[in-house]
DNA sequence: CGCGACGTTGATTTGCCTCAACGATTGTGG
DNA sequence: CCACAATCGTTGAGGCAAATCAACGTCGCG
């Protein structure tokens, strides 16, 4: 796997000696996840987080009547992780499983919280992507509230191009709350009017 | 004013010397609102934090066809801002005015990074109501994905019941994201039930 | 090959919105 | 202190966006 690429994520934040890189991917613990295994699901309690080195992972809920509402989508060089359990300590609410074949790498809450001591550098590089993170979940509030699905989806494209063409429509359309078949009619709609 | 207020709500999270508490005072600019007195519109760039001392906030944004939605209400011992203007040093898409006459404490980005330098227990006070904020804005985004209109409502009242008896209900309903009628039917089909 | 997951399309239903009219309450200027 | 406007909540008739249900074609894969 290659382990770069987390390293240079780190650097668009914070700068750090070689010693500092070595010690950080020493704490790190890498995994293979084949598309569709879980690295969470709901009920477990979750201590660690998750950085995507290749593939996509994804973290939704299943509501009563078994559909899928996905919170977020983790290609590469994204974290991911269910923050209600981690601090809480309670079980997970949300699942989180891989779209397609990905290489992972896995920071637990212990280590963590060592790095913070050792490297204080880091407590940063964290907040700064907490902020980002809660500064993106409020916006996606505010667009379900004045949004239509239309432009929800159009507003979708422009976010994530890259997305679009990698993954299943049915998870798009579990992303910006319609249904598969409605998502469907829209994209008809869209490319009649080009 | 009682600033011992903010004291008691800080206590709750990290330990201040007398000297302390009373440093972080100092940092502190009070400031009354009476109601619909603006904390900040959209457009301007906004550069400090309010934590509510009496009275209640609300931060929305105003659509296309001039609806309001509401992305966070802020009564007693809250605290308040458009985090995406402050971070970013552009102009906000919030607005943040006042439901009520309220008293406001209002914290200045650059008197909040001293207060890091000075007293490092406030960086975990700050990061903690971070977390906190960002659990619950994803929760909120779920809510909207899979709950309807009436669970919403039920929602709200479970979550907020010192707020339903003293901010309007169209507050509410553009709160939960839905027209002011649609959720006096729903109240009153609700009653009806009872 | 045959099965399961996915996407498309059509007919119908429904949750919520729009528009309009009407009391009740609040607040405000004369 | 009253008159009046403004704001709010309620109710009803009608409309639309999106869901539901069902059928069907396609593709990748064991």
């Amino acid at each position: 796997m290659d382990h770069s690429i987390i390293i240079q994520h780190t650097q668009k934040f914070i700068q750090l000696t070689a010693e500092e890189q070595a010690y950080f991917l020493s704490l790190l613990q890498e995994k293979r996840l084949n598309r569709k295994a879980f690295f969470l699901r709901e009920n477990e309690v979750c201590n660690s987080v998750a950085f995507v080195l290749s593939g996509c992972l994804r973290a939704y809920s299943v509501d009563e009547q078994g559909f899928e509402h996905i919170l977020q989508f983790a290609p590469q060089n994204w974290w991911i992780t269910d923050m209600f359990s981690v601090l809480s300590g309670k079980p997970a609410h949300l699942n989180i499983d891989a779209l397609e074949d990905s290489e992972i790498l896995i920071l637990g809450k212990k280590e963590q919280e060592q790095l913070y001591l050792d490297v204080p550098k880091f407590e940063r590089y964290f907040r700064i992507l907490i902020e980002n993170s809660t500064v993106a979940s409020r916006q996606r509030v505010l667009d379900n509230l004045e949004l239509s699905a239309k432009e929800r989806y159009a507003k979708f494209c422009s976010t994530y191009p890259t997305l679009i063409n990698t993954i299943p429509q049915k998870q798009v359309a579990a992303y910006i709350g319609v249904t598969p078949e409605f998502l469907s009619k829209m994209k008809a709609e869209y490319l009649r009017e080009l």
